[in-house]
RNA sequence: GCCGGGAUGGCGGAAUUGGUAGACGCGCCAGACUUAGGAUCUGGUAUCGCAAGGUGUGCAGGUUCGAGUCCUGUUCCCGGCACCA
């Protein structure tokens, strides 16, 4: 439930005059460029002063505008960066917008409109809403991934890319310019370029008339968008050559453990071997991570796609053969894998020779099976595998105990996986699991029959998109062959379309444009278009840079930004939601690498830092969406309690990585914390106006309690946002108000001080209050925002007596105010007198006493 | 099934290396100010009990002078992956 009009805020009962102040504010950080960021080259740049990366997750500006989400990372990041700035460092904090995308086309479809007109109104009213929190982003270096300078060096990147091959031996990408030096052929060249075409079966999906990722499948089918498998024609990325790379490089990374987690287990390394089966005087290699169990192998299957079933099998079989693979073909992913995990399979009649011991055993095909993964054959060996024994079991297959628990000879139950000692094999006999593993493997190899080797269930990036508002590749096609187009030719920009409806067959959209396409040499473009993914792969390198003209990023704002070294990552503290862990996250490393192979950038990882914001969900506990009716728009919660009541509760919801629930009730609480802090600078006039309160003095404070706790203050606060524990910083900012509140005399120092250090969670009433307070006072008044963070007196945070608890057996029994240095002879003599604890030690005997300096003293007796 | 994360009042959540469980806020109760209170200020608020005192951090054990925190087992919730050989 949102609130209804019975506790709508009245204009003259907002508890603040925060509609006259924060708009007045926003404009001015706007017009003065307040939080203007100097970079090399720029004006007033400092290259003496420490830099801080501080970057959020660049919101994708759909037409519902920002909701309640944005603004949690939004305010964390922009809390550190005004944090960061009053420390002295110079911050970058940009903004900007992932443009292209899919909805803006759906809606071009929709209307007629033009992606561009709707993404441009999208983007006007993000930015109000933006504006209108009042983040302190470098507003001169927005960028969108749409705008033509920017698609220009996607291009140019996508460019590196195609003209880049992996260099085994030095483990990194090289330019293919070192090929063709050593003469090789262009289509051995083109078979190694890190962008490349291929005919794969790759995800097509017929409603929304494009390609997909692996990894976008899920998404997109679970907003109710149909996909299949087809073979296409696709530009490929060859990021499974970082395979290894992208896994080891993370170690340097100071990441959430699952997120790191949850790539690896994207990039699934396995190690194993390779083995040669020989079907009909055929070669079949079978990939397995457990060559120790070779003997044990019963049969064979092949996946229902692979090349050779056509070959092999028998004519007896022939039909059976084709039926199956006909099934399998129009088999759906989901009735496939997701929902169906019952065997199937067919035999194909021929049989394998098992290279260890010359064993005939049946061939078969079954779906289980995957073409992408391995060889896309296996040898199956049902008493150590879950899913061989299942088929085994169906179909009546042999089994035979290779492996046996660790008293040999003891029959265990079937199938276990575990690791063992190898029985039944021949010359591995005896051997534990892992030592069983290398004697085969030298084996196989010894006899050319295998080999080691390292299987990771990555694939390589589907890069190409058959849809509109993309950034189109910029390639020409002449003779059959794929070509760079110059430099000089990009930004290359799609022309308008009439329609944009997708055809429902694979041919991209931009096939439609014949004028575009035909080029006056007979060469043709092409038509496909990059994912979204293209743009957000390298924004964060182009914030540094954002205006220039000769390069995607200048060699000194680069060297500046990444830092001195001292960390492997540029950013320095990256904030966004988990749903990018293996998407955005994993394609952006993958980017920042090559360009760091290729000399373009100084460290191998992009993001230093990465946190990860919890899901805020609705009243009810559940995700916020339309169709439950329990979304919250922030542009609402402004309205009614202004911005930095919206900032603030959302600091203060908890911590900043949990999953949390939104309650309205919650934003009262902190419009009132607000507004108490605004009553303890004004007092409110007969004519409802405010006059600086009476209470503030410009003396010094004689008031050491609230001396102690304004230093407390400062110091946990400034604790609290290193350590990203918004949460608790406000909770001592609220005690500090109380303090205030309750005091006498406010004495003018110490409050400006609180004011500061509350300045980063809500600048615009912070700037407010101390601007009318200086004026009155006569003070020298620059802004907060340019105010150094104050420094705590460790002298005023000391308190003279302090409170000691006794326990008696570790039960609370009493508390004893004490001289702060109070020593263990003393606070043991004064704990023996007290009535209390002679209660509860009479007739017993003391046997210890443990004393905690400060805290406590804990008496065991029995 | 596998891999992560979590469980603390009526609610959101606090709790340094093991050392006063429940900070702060919401809600609720009482009082003050007031023509009024849905504003503000003050006090109270884990639970049982008149009290003394007892009991309490999902559950069952363990280590310890002392456990929300460490160990073992277990249940439930959330997220991710899911026939990857």
């Amino acid at each position: 439930m949102v609130r209804g009009p019975q506790t709508t805020m009245s204009d003259d009962r907002k508890p603040y005059p925060f509609r006259d102040f924060e708009p007045k504010w926003q404009a001015r950080w706007d017009s003065e460029k307040t939080f203007r960021t100097a970079g090399p080259g720029d004006e007033g740049f400092d290259p003496a002063k420490p830099k801080y990366y501080v970057l959020d997750m660049f919101p994708y500006p759909s037409g519902a505008g920002l909701h309640v989400g944005h603004p949690e990372g939004y305010t964390a990041t922009d809390i550190i960066g005004r944090y960061k700035r009053m420390n002295g460092f110079n911050v970058l904090h940009p903004m900007g917008y992932d443009s292209f995308g899919l909805p803006a086309e759906q809606y071009a479809i929709k209307t007629g409109q033009h992606p561009a007109v709707t993404t441009a109104a999208n983007i006007e009213n993000f930015r109000r809403q933006l504006k209108s929190l009042g983040f302190a982003y470098d507003w001169d270096r927005e960028i969108a991934t749409t705008d033509p300078e920017y698609v220009r060096w996607t291009q140019w990147i996508f460019l590196l890319l195609y003209s880049s091959y992996f260099n085994a031996e030095s483990n990194r990408a090289r330019p293919v310019a070192e090929l063709e030096a050593k003469g090789w052929t262009r289509e051995q060249i083109d078979a190694e370029r890190l962008a490349y075409v291929a005919d794969t079966p790759v995800w097509w999906s017929p409603d929304l008339g494009t390609v997909l990722a692996n990894e976008e499948i899920e998404e997109w089918k679970s907003k109710g968008h149909t996909v299949e498998r087809r073979p296409l024609r696709q530009w490929m990325l060859r990021i499974t050559k970082y395979a290894q790379r992208l896994i080891d490089e993370l170690d340097g990374l100071d990441w959430p453990e699952g997120i790191k987690l949850l790539q690896k287990n994207w990039i699934g390394r396995s190690e194993g071997a390779e083995v040669v089966f020989t079907v009909a005087n055929k070669d079949i290699t079978v990939f397995t991570t457990r060559p120790d169990t070779l003997f044990g192998a019963t049969y064979m299957v092949l996946a229902p796609e692979h090349p050779l079933v056509a070959e092999i099998t028998t004519s007896a079989q022939q039909a059976a053969v084709e039926a199956y693979r006909k099934t399998c073909a129009s088999k759906s992913d989901l009735e496939r894998g997701d929902l169906n995990k019952d065997k199937s399979g067919v035999f194909t009649g021929a049989h394998a020779i098992n290279p260890v011991n010359g064993a005939e055993i049946p061939v078969w095909i079954a779906d289980y099976v995957m073409m992408g993964y391995g060889t896309g054959a296996i040898m199956a060996v049902p008493a150590h595998d879950e899913r061989d024994f299942e088929f085994a079991q169906k179909f009546t297959l042999p089994v035979i105990q290779v492996v046996a628990g660790e008293n040999v000879g003891e029959t265990s139950a079937l199938p276990c996986c575990d690791p063992g000692i190898a029985i039944n094999s021949g010359f591995l006999d005896g051997l534990a699991t892992a030592d069983a593993k290398a004697k085969m493997i030298d084996w196989l190899e010894t006899n050319g029959k295998g080999k080691r080797r390292i299987q990771y269930k990555l694939r390589d990036w589907l890069f190409s998109r058959q849809r509109y508002w993309g950034e189109p590749f910029p390639i020409v096609w002449k003779d059959g062959h794929h070509h760079a187009i110059a430099d000089s030719e990009l930004p290359l920009l799609a022309p308008p379309l009439d329609d944009y409806k997708p055809s429902g067959t694979p041919d991209p959209l931009l096939n439609k444009a014949t004028e575009w396409v035909q080029l006056h040499d007979g060469s043709i473009r092409e038509t496909n278009t990059m994912p979204q993914w293209a743009g957000s792969c390298w924004y964060y390198l182009r914030y540094c840079d954002p205006s220039n003209k000769d390069r995607f990023i200048s060699k000194e704002a680069e060297q500046y930004w990444s830092g001195k070294g001292a960390s492997t990552g540029m950013v320095d503290l990256y904030v966004g939601g988990t749903e990018h862990a293996v998407l955005h996250l994993l394609y952006a490393r993958f980017w920042h690498k090559v360009l760091f192979d290729l000399g373009h950038v100084g460290t191998p990882e992009p993001f230093q830092k990465l946190v990860n914001q919890g899901l805020i969900l609705g009243e009810d506990g559940q995700k916020m969406s339309k169709s439950r009716g329990n979304v919250v728009n922030p542009d609402d919660v402004v309205r009614e309690y202004g911005a930095d009541a919206l900032r603030l509760y959302e600091m203060f919801m908890g911590p900043l990585e949990q999953v949390k629930p939104w309650q309205m009730k919650g934003v009262e609480g902190v419009s009132r914390f607000l507004a108490r802090v605004w009553r303890i600078a004004f007092e409110e006039k007969s004519d409802g106006g405010h006059q600086v309160s009476a209470k503030i003095k410009d003396i010094e404070c004689a008031d050491k309690e609230l001396l102690r706790v304004v230093h407390e203050t400062i110091k946990k606060t400034g604790e609290d946002i290193e350590k990203l524990s918004f949460n608790t910083a406000i909770s001592q900012m609220m005690i500090c108000t109380n303090a205030f509140t309750q005091a006498e005399v406010v004495p003018l120092k110490e409050f400006i001080q609180f004011l500061t250090v509350l300045n980063p969670f809500a600048p615009h009433l912070t700037e407010e209050i101390h601007e009318r307070v200086a004026a009155v006072t006569g003070r020298r008044c620059s802004p907060l925002s340019e105010t150094a963070w104050p420094t705590y007196d460790p002298a005023a945070l000391v308190r003279n007596e302090i409170e000691i608890v006794v326990q008696v057996n570790g039960k609370l029994r009493e508390r004893l105010t004490v001289a702060k240095d109070a020593d263990e002879e003393m606070v043991k003599s004064l704990a023996l007198q007290s009535p209390k604890v002679l209660e509860h030690t009479d007739g017993k005997t003391i046997r210890k006493i443990i004393f905690v300096p400060g805290k406590l003293l804990n008496i065991v007796a029995a």
